[in-house]
DNA sequence: AAAAAAG
């Protein structure tokens, strides 16, 4: 039989822990909190089955805060190491230990990809208390030597379900082998396929279960209804814009998920084009529009955000009104963790399917999984008109501009424009969005030029740049002027290097 | 068929 618990006071943590989890408001532990607190604080091995929005990460936080009390960290000896699947997710464990760890005095470390080395090695040699980090950045760090993992107290492997997919688990297998035996070991996972029931035998010792229900799949806060629409992609986002207007100001904030990255820019642009309050979130942007798109959404500056399924789990952002998928799931979980993002800590929340034709197979598998048939918002894909299948519509407004392919586009890490920036409707929201520059990465001399261009850009005072955009509106929006910036060559340019068509 | 993560 299980004690009911009801205040943190009784799980063991320390004053100082206490005191600021106290200041953030908490009183109550949630179920997998009272549940792992006690066992991390005795030193043994946790295996927790939670998803997020159970309390789980505060349920290693705080009680790594206590035993962290003890001692000090050396250099390039991190004394606990947490993995994180994706960057939001270990920036987020990273706000976590500063909120709780605010009465300690301890060196945090969060080693992720997308930005610099120099900080985090910087960090590293300071010696960190807690190391928090997405695999790929963490290995090369290691490889670089600037890294001893043989001095780690705890390990903490997060979200394990999860880095299955994204095929870590040879990296997460790689890193155990370099920690010491005696560490203490704190497994998460949302769910225990076959290869992560193996894991834990491999790296976990006489671990300490703790299951915790899940936050009902498909709870009946969550309003479900699926929208019916033709299959273009005009006719997705006409409809979208529908169902966010029809929602007036019940809407306070928004998600809307698409399938592939290209479709979230394509959709935040017509958005923005469309004067809606929108940001975008994908993992080819680069991480510091990632960071201030999240942020920017979290605290209400901004009211839709665009974005694939990387906000679709585990990403802490409370109190999203209505969720928007702007493509069926393909994978039918998705859309349970996609739709959890609403509807959370009692709230109600509402959440619209687009669907067409071809995604009828994708939408019984969703109602299969979830065990209820969703229903129709106004009426099912029989319903639909000829017209709703028609060729776009001509309605006179700039919707229906027409738009080459751009390369760069799909090649180049893009940053969309901040809310702040919001463009005046005399200048495209596309100039605007590419009129930030991100770091060419590509080789060779196309990449030189892209980076010539983009540094000539970022210094290029604001009206200049306006200026130019106005020119390129037309014909020549790409590269019109990029043979003059060649780097490396001085004024001389090889023949095979030359644009075609160009002089 | 796609996204994420090391470039």
């Amino acid at each position: 039989m299980t004690q009911q618990v009801t205040t943190f006071e009784e799980l063991g943590l320390s004053p100082k822990v206490l005191s600021a989890v106290k200041d953030a408001g908490y009183t109550t532990p949630t179920p997998i909190q009272a549940g792992a607190i006690p066992h991390v604080l005795a030193g043994k091995d946790v295996l927790g089955i939670a998803q997020t929005g159970t309390g789980k990460t505060a349920s290693f936080v705080l009680p790594m805060l206590v035993r962290l009390e003890r001692g000090r960290a050396r250099a390039r000896m991190p004394r606990t190491l947490i993995l994180e699947p994706t960057r939001e997710l270990a920036a987020q464990v990273e706000e976590n230990f500063t909120r709780y760890g605010k009465n300690h005095r301890l060196n945090i470390a969060l080693l992720i990809g997308g930005v610099s080395f120099e900080d985090q090695e910087r960090k590293l040699e300071r010696g960190a208390d807690v190391l928090i980090a997405t695999p790929g950045r963490l290995i090369d760090h290691f490889e670089r030597g600037k890294l001893l993992l043989t001095g780690v107290e705890i390990l903490v492997i997060d979200e394990a379900d999860r880095m299955l997919d994204m095929g870590f688990i040879p990296d997460i297998e790689r890193i155990c082998k370099l920690l010491p035996f005696t560490r203490q070991t704190l497994f998460f996972s949302a769910t225990m396929p076959p290869e992560i029931t193996k894991l834990t035998e491999q790296f976990l010792q006489a671990p300490v279960r703790i299951e915790v229900a899940k936050p009902a799949t498909t709870n009946e806060s969550i309003t479900q209804k699926l929208v019916k629409s033709g299959s273009k992609p005009w006719a997705k986002r006409a409809r979208l814009r529908e169902l966010i207007r029809a929602e007036g100001d019940e809407l306070k904030n928004a998600i809307i998920f698409c399938n592939r990255k290209t479709d979230v820019s394509t959709l935040f642009r017509s958005l923005v084009r469309h004067e809606f309050d929108a940001g975008a979130l994908h993992g080819d942007m680069d991480q510091r529009s990632r960071t201030t798109m999240l942020e920017n959404f979290r605290k209400g500056k901004l009211r839709l955000l665009v974005a694939s399924d990387v906000a679709a789990r585990g990403l802490d952002i409370p109190d999203v009104s209505h969720v928007f998928n702007f493509d069926v799931p393909v994978h039918s979980e998705d859309y349970v963790h996609r739709i959890g993002r609403t509807g959370r800590g009692g709230r109600t929340g509402k959440a619209f399917t687009i669907v067409t034709k071809p995604d009828m197979k994708y939408v019984q598998a969703i109602e299969k999984l979830i065990g209820q048939q969703l229903e129709w918002y106004d009426g099912d894909l029989s319903t639909l008109t000829p017209e709703d299948e028609a060729e776009e519509k001509q309605t006179g407004k700039s919707g229906s501009r027409r738009r080459g392919k751009d390369s760069r586009q799909s090649r180049q890490k893009e940053s969309p424009s901040r809310p702040a920036e919001k463009p005046a409707t005399d200048k495209p929201a596309e100039e605007s969005a590419a009129a930030e520059p991100a770091p060419a990465r590509q080789e060779g001399q196309k990449a030189r030029q892209q980076k010539a261009k983009a540094s000539h850009e970022a210094s290029a005072p604001a009206k200049d740049r306006q200026h130019r955009s106005a020119q390129d509106h037309g014909h020549s929006r790409h590269r019109g002027h990029e043979e003059k910036v060649v780097v490396g060559f001085g004024d001389f340019i090889p023949d095979f290097m030359k644009i075609p068509g160009k002089v």
